[in-house]
DNA sequence: CTTGACCCTCTAGTCGCTATAGGTATTAAG
DNA sequence: CTTAATACCTATAGCGACTAGAGGGTCAAG
């Protein structure tokens, strides 16, 4: 149980890797290697090594979560984590982060916008019959039957 | 050089790593990586055992390029040479392969624009100030207050 | 007291390259 | 001819951000 010798009032406030990775969306792998890097503080263990996890890191993880959903490179929520752990410093490096992302996010998405044209143009213009005179394989054989001018993202365009 | 003891037309018709890479817009390393992953045949050497390449090796190599410019994965890829190398055969799995591809594109557009979306709003919504009344780490910190739905794209929204 | 769910560490694998180390070959200039 | 610059070779490790697996230990219920 968890209240086999507790402080006086709130018992139940430690809880498992598991149940932590439930409320903030995550995996126990995870968590242990967000630990490992770095992003989580070292959890506490209780007599059986086991790591114990109170609010704080749930909300910690969950910023994190939010970060890299939003497409947050792993050092950039170091960064903003250090940031919001400083409350009192004026946010314009937050703000100056966030623009950069959004840039980054930008150029991404007009890449895969061309990409997304293109083929579907490719799609369009494919009758059947065989591969021989399939346009799609006529397009990726040349790129010249492109509409796009450079190349179109660079082999990472999904990334 | 080169025509030392060649066959009687056509000389200098093989050429080196490097001219390929150049031919066909990517490097060296990556050709010898093709090949060692099977998308290129092993090349032939010549005596100081360096890879010599003609025509064939460039028209394979721009089209591994141009199929992985359009985001396509290299397994992808693999099988599109696969039925490259079969004019004969109906291009329904071509087709079909393209299409899976657009909607992957497709999906991912639409997480990265919703994540553009909201990273856009969250940025116009800081108005300086301090980071404890940032907003922009507030959203981060509290999902609440985003406008989208569910998590935003799964942390490799940018993958 | 046993079962089964949970947890531990450590290591290796994913994808698509890229970089490095430590060597050999070729080529152009002197 | 020698030399120096360049290109090439193999093999291995590294990147980012996890994920999966092996081979155990811990915990709570029945």
């Amino acid at each position: 149980m968890a209240d086999q010798n507790p402080p006086p009032a709130n018992a139940e406030q430690y809880i498992g890797i598991g149940e932590l990775a439930r409320q903030s969306g995550c995996k126990p792998e995870t968590v242990r290697y967000y630990e490992g890097i770095g992003l989580l503080p070292s959890a506490p263990r209780n007599e059986g090594n086991q790591r114990r996890y109170t609010a704080t890191a749930i909300r910690r993880l969950t910023f994190i979560r939010h970060a890299r959903d939003f497409g947050f490179s792993v050092e950039a929520v170091r960064e903003l984590l250090q940031m919001a752990d400083h409350p009192t410093m004026p946010c314009e490096e937050v703000d100056t982060l966030a623009k950069r992302h959004l840039a980054e996010v930008e150029a991404r998405l007009a890449r895969l916008t061309a990409v997304r044209d293109e083929l579907t143009r490719m799609i369009h213009q494919c009758e059947g019959g065989n591969i021989g005179h399939c346009h799609i394989i006529d397009v990726l054989s040349d790129h010249r039957l492109c509409h796009q001018a450079g190349p179109h993202g660079g082999a990472d365009v999904l990334r």
